[in-house]
DNA sequence: TATACTCGGGCGCGGCCGGTT
DNA sequence: AAACCGGCCGCGCCCGAGTAT
């Protein structure tokens, strides 16, 4: 910034008011200062300008790095923050590095507010961390004081995907289950509800799986092994779904025509590939809009004195190739 | 630190000299301050950390948010990183965010080193960088004094792919190009080397495409109005050869009994899913690592005067289901 | 002399002051 | 009155220089 100033032939002072976009400069004198940093490369100190400005505004995420699905959402927090008034400090998580650690290093950057993804750490845990600055959940609810969520309706989103096959003339269901991920219990309720709803709760039923190819494929197999195989099996997200579909074929059983199948989050591959999944939507872009949204009223004046607020985003049904009536026996 | 240091009672330097594991403290006074800094959930502000400590040791990392294999090198890097050294601040980009954007965040942040993933930048503009902070570029070689890079061997993997379909007893093969994308020119010259070297060059021909699921499903529309199909086609990236297989089977050309196709990059999807496709694979985490020592050598002392090095990681061939010898006529 | 601890200055910036053109 | 200057403080921490056992 001297260096700067000293270029440009004004006073630091002034250069800090041109940069802050504050009164007290002349057009000519912010253009001159604007171009002397370019041409010097400047940039802001913003550990410097974080430190000095009491008011914490930069706003910290913690997402898991291998899931598409929150790599979106991140996309679109970018898209939805005024980045000017809020820098955006990101913190990813992995196999080797946990959310403790992710939530660590945005305490240590002293954020102004956290958005936490599908976050898999406990109520009171989360409950904790807002007492000390605001909390945004996305794509997990959260049921403390103090903590805002934003999540997809994963029961109506379940329900939508059982009325499709139920329409479709199916009645011997499997709901493939992960209760020990953010949604989970609430897919499985929805689940439960629906069958109810359609009256088909003596042939429809949800097992254990898990939210990877994996799971999805062991669960497959068991079913298989133990000859109890559906018309229809909804798996928990597309990941699970893609090893349900990938071992049936494996076991000459074909997709449509003998077994359907629904995915839930309508991620790339379910799109793209030419697995064309039908799978249950919900809008990455939505989800960050709003708790984007929320984090910069938090941030703002008088933030801190809102009520915990939980924002249901409606999830949709994209029927594609996997879905078929059942074969009639 | 000052609470810390007064419910400790001490003097706040001291507990800055217990927090930086430096010489001066005593056992019996490191484990109090360490205590009361646990129960009150003190965590060091990082911000005032690198402004006040001249050195600049953090380690800044772009990387596209949409792309699989750059999130595995990320995870990499985390994981070959001294974290309590060197901290790492992360600046994605995305469809609406682009590398300048993120690269000015790292600067901003003060970072005392960068590296870049699968970087578009002109080389000039990346050399332009280096001369304020070493740059270390992954999966994309640069040609400039002061950057170094890590990349995979692209040229002996796409001959790894041809070799391997000339084995099979293909001629007729067709790569899908994007010579806009990082590698992209590598993985030509390569492609026309193993032509050249199998004694092909009439029947093999190289298409520009581009890197993703569309790009490859517009390249094989092409191939397939102009009635020029091949009898292997090696696609950019998996997901281009995705679009591929998709283009191919939606049109009932099956793969790979009409037409093979080799992926490069061994993503999660070529592996995971039905595709099951054969696909030139790089190591996301040898490349993590390498970067993570280069730059951790470039922050040391001395570490400036370094000369730019480029480190090829060695590629190999995963074969699967989507290659096999062509149908005889 | 060594060990344990304290003190004070300053990193780059923001924000406020009185003063000058 | 608007545009600008010079200076001072302090955000939280690091660190060299100092004090006390």
């Amino acid at each position: 910034m001297r260096d700067v100033a000293r270029a440009a032939g004004v006073s630091p002072a002034l250069v800090s008011i041109v940069f802050r976009e504050a009164a007290g400069a002349s057009p000519r004198t912010r253009e001159k200062v604007f171009a002397t940093a370019r041409s010097l490369g400047y940039v802001r100190d913003e550990r410097a300008r974080g430190l000095r400005s009491l008011q914490r505004d930069s706003i910290g995420i913690t997402f898991r790095l291998d899931q598409p699905f929150q790599a979106a959402v991140v996309a679109g927090v970018y898209d939805a923050v005024n980045l000017a008034a809020h820098p955006i400090v990101t913190s990813p998580t992995s196999e080797t590095r946990d959310e403790e650690e992710a939530l660590s290093d945005l305490i240590a950057n002293r954020c102004g507010a956290v958005i936490v993804l599908s976050s898999r750490l406990p109520a009171d845990r989360l409950a904790r961390i807002a007492d000390d600055l605001p909390v945004v959940s996305i794509a997990r609810t959260v049921d403390a004081p103090r903590v805002d969520w934003v999540a997809s309706d994963e029961r109506g989103g379940i329900r939508l995907a059982v009325d499709h096959l139920v329409e479709l003339g199916h009645r011997d269901i499997v709901y493939l289950s992960d209760t020990g991920s953010a949604g989970g219990p609430e897919r499985l309720e929805g689940f439960h509800d629906a069958v109810l709803a359609a009256g088909i709760r003596d042939s429809a039923r949800a097992v254990g799986a898990g939210r990877t190819e994996d799971a999805g494929s062991a669960a497959t197999l068991r079913l298989l092994d133990a000859g109890r195989l559906p018309t229809a099996i909804v798996g928990f997200n597309d990941r699970c779904a893609l090893g349900v579909i990938d071992t049936l074929i494996r076991r000459g059983v074909r997709v449509p025509d003998e077994v359907s199948v629904v995915g839930f989050d309508d991620s790339e591959v379910a799109a793209r590939s030419m697995i064309r999944m039908t799978s249950v939507r919900q809008d990455p872009i939505a989800l960050a809009r709003a708790a984007a949204e929320r984090v910069m009223l938090r941030v703002g004046p008088g933030g801190g004195d809102l009520p915990a607020a939980g924002i249901v985003k409606p999830t949709s049904l994209t029927v594609r190739s996997t879905t078929a009536p059942p074969r009639v026996r």
